[in-house]
DNA sequence: AATGAATGAGGTTTCATTCAT
DNA sequence: CATGAATGAAACCTCATTCAT
């Protein structure tokens, strides 16, 4: 049986679940109040007994976005590695993982990676979440170097790199356009992490 | 002496300028023709002599920057290269042009780069452009893989990754947050340029 | 008790009527959203509750309109006249239920009849009704000639003739200067048309 | 060799015949000046040279048509008509001198007869011209029942039918839609006044 | 006479938010 | 919890008119 609490719960997690998709895929001021609630079945009022804004939403969004994005990327090097094989396996894992978790939740990663034209706060917290991967790849970075695995270069840098590298394959996997169709959107999850790491360590010129 | 038409040109211009500036700073849809007039000193109407509506101006903005940037962009890989070492004197070449580009025209790269939440012309005119220069990165590795200088691999994916890094350094180095204000920002076009290059042929573990 | 539905119902009449007599005294382009809402009470936003535009109330209150001009215009020649008395008789009863009509709906009818400049779609339906009352007026004339009572002319013509003198003396009646106050504005529905119909069948020269 | 004075007296006689056509055309409010000094190829400013602002024009249009349209009107009824057959020979011509008139300023009398939704002052100028032209049509009446030639009625009201019918007729033949082409519209000025005329005189029973 | 840039009041419409029921 | 009617500030855009040249 479901309980009031629960069913309540439910009708957030709908809402919350069309206003992420909208606000991917039309952008945050072309979504309106009037399309969430639409997409919903519900009044416009109803909207507001659970949330107190527009800009909450998008916030609780992001928040609860960020929770788990830095779940799944602090796990990522969890084994301490002791060659370059083991590095690239570990780094691979880390991708794969992330996504894997990316192709579970579309639309999040959509507002997270492509950021979107909202208020300042919630581009804040976006930013915040994208500083917050991009520190976790630093550290592995660092580890890596500190275990003489990598040469010693600025791991800020290589961080930063790796970052775009990401970035710019997720975003062109997942919501890139057909032009990439065969070369980078059929490919698996594990796939493209294996073309990523063996970029990562070694360039253009590597085997 | 200043004719009539230059004057009239002058303030075309000027408004130009001012609306990039805004748009890049704080979105399209937050940026209101009041502020742009404001910042012009003008009238409200004035703004309509000059341009049909908000959504045109910001077309004929990316409109533009895309004919100078693919003009940079295409006139970066021109030399014939022979060995490993001219085709990265002449990549470095390629992404300095571009960095030092991007430096002058910081707003209108920040409107192609990180794009902007408008109207559907104008996201896909901002589309439009990125794939544009993506293609003429892919046509450079190409080049190199026909000359043998790099190894045979889909030159897709090669340059989605080229263009992802620089993306990224770009973003961080002249529209990213204090934090990599000493790693990043400080550096030159020319710094830039080296260091992405080191990673894009060498990878992590590159010398 | 008024329940919800019926005061929802009641103050889009009440737009409705505020908006007709506007239209009709002030014409289209010259009554604004703003005169509509401060007659009616109330705020600018709600107008648009209620509709999606300026146009389509004006659309909607000739469409309505319409309905049921040809509602009483259809119910005219009802009786199957077999001499002139009687097509005389149902003529007048015609135009009585006509005018009793116009001058419960004084508002709708200079609408109509006196027409408005405003959007081609608007002007378009106005149209629409004129032709279709004059048709109405045709297939009367039609059917007398067809039984004989009319001597058989150009049903077009005589239509158009009718609908002439009706909407010329329906114009003058309702709407005119007081220079027509004695003779003609102070009559009776009835009166009017008894004076139309002497002309209709016996012009200037009949008894 | 034409003066400047002749010259500028052509433009301002220019924009004049393109205003009433605009006028009659589109409508009072929809007519820009934008849109008539496009098609006469002058400057925005220019038209205030000529005129002092759009309703001063369209005033100084109605002005000068109302007083041609009187002099047609007041040469009608010349002859002194002794029987029934002189009346509706003067008649014929009255409607056929004013039906060639309108044929030749077509838009004119489209402004004058349809009327436009415009500022008040030219409403009003509009109607004082119908009603002047009214006011010719009764003398005419009144003096053929003076002389015995028409039953004694309420001239006015005989006037206004007179004038309804040639208001509807008129803009059935010169405005009206295709559906009148083959009766109506194709007629000559003088087969119209004939039409018109055996109406008004012996009305739909007339031989 | 003529130009065309500039003005600014004012109009229609949108939309996040509130509130009585 | 839920509704949907109501609000009103604010946005974009229009256009008759003015003005410096």
């Amino acid at each position: 049986m479901i309980t009031e609490n629960e069913r309540s719960i439910d009708r957030r997690e709908q809402i919350i679940a069309i206003a992420i998709q909208l606000f991917a895929t039309n952008g945050y001021h072309k979504t309106k109040i009037a399309d969430i609630v639409r997409e919903a079945g519900i009044a416009q009022g109803t909207f507001y007994w659970y949330f107190k804004s527009k800009e909450s939403i998008a916030l609780e969004i992001i928040q609860a976005g960020q929770a788990q994005i830095l779940n799944v990327v602090s796990k990522g090097y969890r084994t301490t590695p002791g060659t370059v094989a083991d590095a690239v396996a570990s780094s691979e894992k880390l991708f794969e993982d992330l996504f894997t978790f990316s192709k579970d939740n579309r639309y999040l990663m959509e507002l997270i990676i492509k950021g979107i034209d909202s208020e300042e706060s919630i581009k804040h917290l976006i930013f915040e979440t994208r500083i917050k991967m991009e520190e976790a790849f630093k550290n592995n970075v660092k580890r890596a170097m500190d275990l003489g695995i990598l040469p010693e270069k600025d791991p800020t840098i290589q961080a930063a790199l790796l970052m775009s590298l990401m970035e710019g394959m997720l975003a062109r996997w997942l919501f890139g356009p057909v032009t990439y169709e065969s070369v980078v959107k059929e490919q698996s999850a594990n796939d493209l992490a294996k073309e990523l790491v063996k970029f990562e360590f070694y360039g253009l010129l590597g085997i």
